[in-house]
DNA sequence: TTCAAGGGAGACAGACTTGTCTCCCTGCTT
DNA sequence: AAGCAGGGAGACAAGTCTGTCTCCCTTGAA
């Protein structure tokens, strides 16, 4: 008997669902759509997940761990001293933006087309984002800033806004003023 | 003849879809909520606006005129010099932040909940942001600020990400990181 | 060989949505 | 006084959506 944890139908479901909801916005996928992307009858992705609501959730945690593994893996990459990944997840952020397919950082946006703290896909996002901050609260500590608490909150700033920047006007180069504003703020500790 | 402008129908119609969009998201509210809310026929909401994307847009106009006075009002308010005021924005949006009925900036909703950056309602988030940019380089200006255009888009940055903060984690907080990054900036420049 | 489980295809119900339409009433203008 | 524009109430059409259902086929295990 084959897991239901690792069917193929369901990992085609959750990775057809996760390229359509990231490209056309989560409210502008219907259940139909997923399916016939994923060539998968109706009762199939049912069993799996018993609701839309059940779909995204999933879709979300998915990307989620895809996502960190990503960032922390392409940090890694740059390598140099911490002071120099620190700044580095700005040129890896802005080459993400600058992506053709890029529509958005998918958490933010998961988050304000849900518009419901209470949905658990709400969480998802708000943990990554936990996730990211203690990273960078370690890289800041290996750094020798003198607050890396405050200064990892005040990363989450940056990054979000830069997001927003790349999605909102369409800049990617919103990462350099955020590189250079952290950078002044690694300088100034 | 009564102006089809100043009709307050349609003044009514305008605020109570203000209030119901920005409370529940524009893409959860539908017409039929609106009218009743409004008080108000579905004849007349489709006499004054042709179709839903039509209303939404001139909800967001109307907000944004809003929305901008309410910031440079209460920035002026505050007083002081050109740098204490710089400062002081990020006290008046805590403020903002910590309200109750606080669901989140509007502009940044929007633009995520249509996601369609082609859709005229993004582009007047984008005329806001480039507004607020304005304003912001001409106080940078006035302090003395060495490159009041980076220094505004670095502003930019800053300002999103404490909504989004505001927003996702409910830390009204955040603009105290902003405020203090934005010092940092301030006296680094 | 037999049979149970997984899966494809799609009909269907029920509850939404936007936008058009009719019917009737009120109040202003000429 | 008369008539017309604006407006309230709501039926209706045509489409959307999610989730349930039936029917049949394939595959793998006992």
């Amino acid at each position: 008997m084959v897991s239901s944890e690792s069917s193929a139908a369901r990992q085609q479901i959750l990775e057809t669902a996760l390229q359509l909801f990231y490209q056309k916005g989560i409210q502008h996928v219907g259940i139909n759509e997923v399916i016939a992307a994923s060539g998968v009858a109706k009762r199939t992705l049912y069993r799996h997940f018993p609701s839309k609501d059940d779909l995204i959730l999933e879709v979300m945690r998915h990307q989620a761990r895809e996502w960190l593994d990503w960032f922390e893996d392409a940090i890694a990459r740059k390598g140099g001293t911490p002071k120099d990944r620190l700044l580095s997840t700005f040129d890896v952020l802005q080459e993400w933006y600058a992506d053709p397919s890029f529509r958005g950082c998918p958490f933010i946006n998961a988050v304000l087309e849900i518009a419901d703290a209470a949905h658990p896909a709400h969480q998802v996002s708000v943990q990554l984002r936990e996730s990211v901050r203690a990273y960078i609260m370690q890289l800041a500590s290996e750094s020798g800033v003198r607050d890396p608490a405050a200064f990892s909150q005040q990363y989450l700033l940056l990054i979000g806004g830069a997001s927003l920047m790349a999605t909102i006007e369409g800049k990617p180069a919103g990462a350099q003023y955020a590189k250079s504003t952290l950078s002044v703020l690694i300088d100034a500790s």
